[in-house]
DNA sequence: AAATAATTACGAATAAATTCGTAACCTCGC
DNA sequence: GCGAGGTTACGAATTTATTCGTAATTATTT
C-alpha cells in the first residue's frame, strides 16, 4: 500500500488543476488557481515546491520553465480522501454520505441514470457471487 | 443562510459524539473520543471551549458539571461539508463522488437497496413535476 | 468549615499550513 | 557578452490547529 496521502485543501486545488490540465508550468497552474481566488505567483510556486518534497508532484527540470505534473493518481487519491471524509464527517457510514449527496437536488437526470446503471451492475454482480461480502 | 461552518477534523470528531450521544459533559465526550485514539481530558475540554466560542456547541452552566450539546444540526453541517469536499476533492462533481463511493465494495446489500429506493423515489418525483428543477 | 475530588479557566508551547518578499538565476534577443 | 524579463530558490512572517500543564473554582463529604 502506498503511503497514506493527506493533501491539504490548498494542495488539492493544485492537484485538481494538474489532473485536469496535465503537466503544466507554474504560470499555468497559477492562472488556473487565480480563476477561483486571488493567489500570488510565488505562493503557487512555493506550494508546488513543498508538494514536490512530499512527493505529491514530479517536475521536469530539463525544460524551461520547469514543468510539474501530479505524482499521485486521481482515482486513488480521491478514494483515500473519501475514506477519511466518510470517517470524520459521517461517522464511517458511506451510505449516509451517498444518501445525503443524492438528497440534494443538484443532480440532473443524466447523472441519476448513471448512478442507477452502476447500481444495477453492482447488484447483478453481488447476486452472482457471495451475497454478503464486504471489503 | 447560516454562516459557513468550517469545523476542523478534530472538531468534527466531537460533533460526531454529541450528535450521537446527545448532550454530554466533558468526561463523557472524552471517554468517547478515547475509544478511537488517546486524548487528554483537558485537551477535550479546550476543544469544547473553543467550539463554544465559535458557536459550534452550546453549554448549560446551570448544571454541574456543565453540559455541552451540538449547536449545529447534523444534517445541515454534513451537507455543507459535503459541498466543500466535493468542490475541493472532486472538482465540484457530486456524481463523481457518488460513483467513487459506490465503486468501493464496502456497501452491504441492505444499504444498496436503500440507495436504490431513494433513487426510485427521486426519479418519480422528477418525472412528476418540473423535470429540471434544482435546489 | 476544612479537606477532598472533580471540574473549569487560562496560558502557552508546539506544529502545521498559508502566504509572500527578495534575491539569485536562467534564456533570449541585441 | 549584456541587459531585460521571466523563473526559481530561499527565508521568513503570519495564521490556524493541536495539545496539555497548572492554577483556580466548585460541589461533596466529614
Amino acid at each position: 500500500m502506498t503511503p497514506p496521502l493527506k493533501p491539504t485543501e490548498s494542495e488539492l486545488e493544485i492537484l485538481q488543476v494538474l489532473w485536469q490540465s496535465g503537466p503544466a508550468n507554474v504560470r499555468l497552474v497559477n492562472e488556473q488557481l487565480s480563476l477561483k481566488r486571488e493567489v500570488g505567483y510565488t505562493t503557487t510556486l512555493k506550494w508546488l515546491q513543498l508538494m514536490l518534497e512530499k512527493g505529491l508532484v514530479r517536475r521536469d527540470e530539463r525544460v524551461w520553465p520547469h514543468v510539474y505534473e501530479a505524482a499521485v493518481p486521481e482515482e486513488e487519491t480521491q478514494s483515500q480522501l473519501l475514506d477519511r471524509f466518510v470517517e470524520s464527517a459521517f461517522g464511517g457510514s458511506a451510505l449516509k454520505l451517498v444518501l445525503r449527496a443524492l438528497g440534494k437536488n443538484k443532480n440532473t437526470r443524466a447523472e441519476l441514470d448513471q448512478i442507477q446503471a452502476l447500481l444495477t451492475k453492482i447488484n447483478s454482480t453481488k447476486a452472482a457471487d457471495n451475497p454478503d461480502e464486504r471489503a
